[in-house]
DNA sequence: GTGAAAGCGCTAACAC
DNA sequence: GTGTTAGCGCTTTCAC
């Protein structure tokens, strides 16, 4: 490393480097950073040159402080797993940071007061907030988050806001024809968190899809997503044994498919079976669950065009498709 | 809400706040922070209405260049997995924004260029690191990190760095002894992804484990830590079929359970079989797999003492302790 | 206990 | 193209 800053025990300055190349601050400032003022190429490079040599490093502080932005992406979640699953997040870090930003990640409960807690927070300055969270709705987020660029992801979008939705119904749709093609004429709907908006629509899509494919759904019983909610779902659905069961997490179905198999019933030959939210890799052979799934890739795409330019992004929003995917037991 | 800033279109300031309580500028901010300096109770009480009147936020950014330091925690991984599971996450990210900071995560490849990335970055001016990747050793990432507070959770620690160590030892030997009380005198070992020091720690634990309990280990396969990968595995344990299988991880333990099954061997009665990492709740009934595992909440609550007084750290670290969890196929 | 004033390190306006 | 000069909003001496 050849870093060896002009006064004892400080960062090397934009004045520092300004000194050494013998050019002024504003020079330095605006070879150093993208700025659209001309610098003459020989400038440049004295500064790069003395940069380098001592070791400068941009301070992001004065920099947010003098432009009022900072290269920092919000992500705004309840729960870890609003991110879907661990296939989303690894590959949107990369996003983000492919574009020389860092996400900070905020979870907000149900608390009232997030107005203050976030205004108070870097989180009230950054680049973008990407909300995956249903705290709030897309009017809330806009104020609450001053000028920043908002990306709603939580199903709680108006006309007016940036959003990607995850179009379930299409998938949805898809799933329960094929139920219906393979005869089945009645099913059982297991539920997630029924607070959550993103749920409500999913299962409002389910009903749609049955009453469209003519399948009837006798019940609906409520679980949490968890596989133990599931295996106490099954004890439930036992009872009066349905041709189909639609769970609309994957975990939930695992735990409907123990649960039954304890009563002898096991998909596909004494009823079918379908989970939500596919990942497409590494499926267990124990449970080789038909689902519906998207395209992770899609959608972290999306939300990098998003923060790469957020004003040309379509003010339609953007929707990622889901399908079916036909697997063991259904 | 009561807002209503001064001057159009701009977020009230200090002087703003001090303009209104009649007071100079300097009196707000001691009053509004936990500054040392005495300021009378009547007048804070003017300076904290007429800051709740105006609807007056800290400016973080102005704060951090004046303070250079920054509410934040820089949490550093290679892959989101590192942090073992989701049942870690959660409750990480409350233990850090229950003491007023938030978390900033960062994804560091293998890049070489690490340090200019994080030096230019807010990372380098975070009130601490937590450390889970395994990019750097203790010495460089101190170097890295400035005197900022940092935490090493990777295993790479030294004598003068904090750190939190799992004591994977302990669960271990508890697990090969349990094997060998029942009745086993050989097995092999399948392997994550060996370039991590945490795995090459985990690897040598068992083979000293092996040898104190008089285990045969036949050989080491390699995996990745995924389910897949211990699929494969199966593949190659079949041909010289142990009395036990060792797996570093649980999902591979899953893949080998899978793998051996199509080859018509079935734990506990065709071998016995053990995972690692083992997450406490919501175990598939499909896979009761026998693994080591440790109290997550100790760890966060670690963390969290950590974070909260840095120098009251115990010096010699922290050890959690870990435990062998007997289920089903062991 | 209080306040004026000098920074923190950078960028943006404005002259040249 | 370049340099000078004000800030950005806060904390912190330092004098009172």
């Amino acid at each position: 490393m050849t870093e060896k800053p002009p006064r004892e025990g400080k960062r090397p300055t934009i004045a520092d480097v300004a000194r050494a190349a013998g050019v002024a601050p504003a020079i330095v400032s605006r070879a150093l950073s993208p700025s659209r003022r001309p610098v003459s190429l020989e400038k440049k490079e004295r500064v790069l040159k003395a940069a380098a040599e001592l070791g400068y490093h941009q301070n992001p502080l004065a920099r947010g402080l003098a432009t009022k932005s900072i290269d920092l992406v919000a992500v705004i979640i309840n729960y870890l797993s609003d991110l879907s699953d661990l296939d989303l997040f690894d590959p949107l870090l990369d996003a983000i940071q492919s574009l020389g930003k860092q996400a900070i990640l905020i979870r907000v409960g149900r608390t009232k007061r997030i107005d203050d807690f976030l205004r108070n927070s870097l989180s009230y300055h950054v680049h973008a907030a990407l909300v995956f969270s249903d705290f709030a709705d897309a009017g809330e987020v806009r104020a609450l988050f001053h000028s920043d660029n908002v990306l709603m992801l939580n199903g709680r979008f108006d006309a007016e806001s940036a959003r990607i939705r995850i179009d379930e119904q299409s998938g949805i749709d898809e799933l329960v024809r094929h139920a219906r093609g393979r005869g089945v004429g009645s099913a059982v709907l297991v539920t997630g968190r029924v607070s959550s908006l993103v749920e409500e629509a999913r299962i409002a899509a389910y009903r749609s899809a049955c009453a469209a494919a003519g399948v009837r759904l006798l019940s609906e019983v409520g679980g949490d997503y968890s596989y133990g909610s599931g295996v106490k779902a099954a004890a439930v659905i036992a009872v009066a044994m349905p041709e189909a069961v639609f769970c609309t997490s994957d975990s939930m179905a695992m735990g409907v498919m123990d649960g039954l198999a304890r009563a002898g019933r096991r998909p596909p030959a004494d009823y079918l079976l379908y989970g939500f939210d596919a990942v497409d890799k590494g499926n267990f052979a124990a449970y080789d669950i038909s689902s519906v799934g998207f395209d992770r890739s899609a959608l972290v795409a999306g939300i990098l065009a998003y923060l790469g330019a957020p004003e040309e992004f379509p003010a339609a929003g953007l929707d990622i498709p889901t399908r079916f995917i036909a697997r063991g037991t259904g």
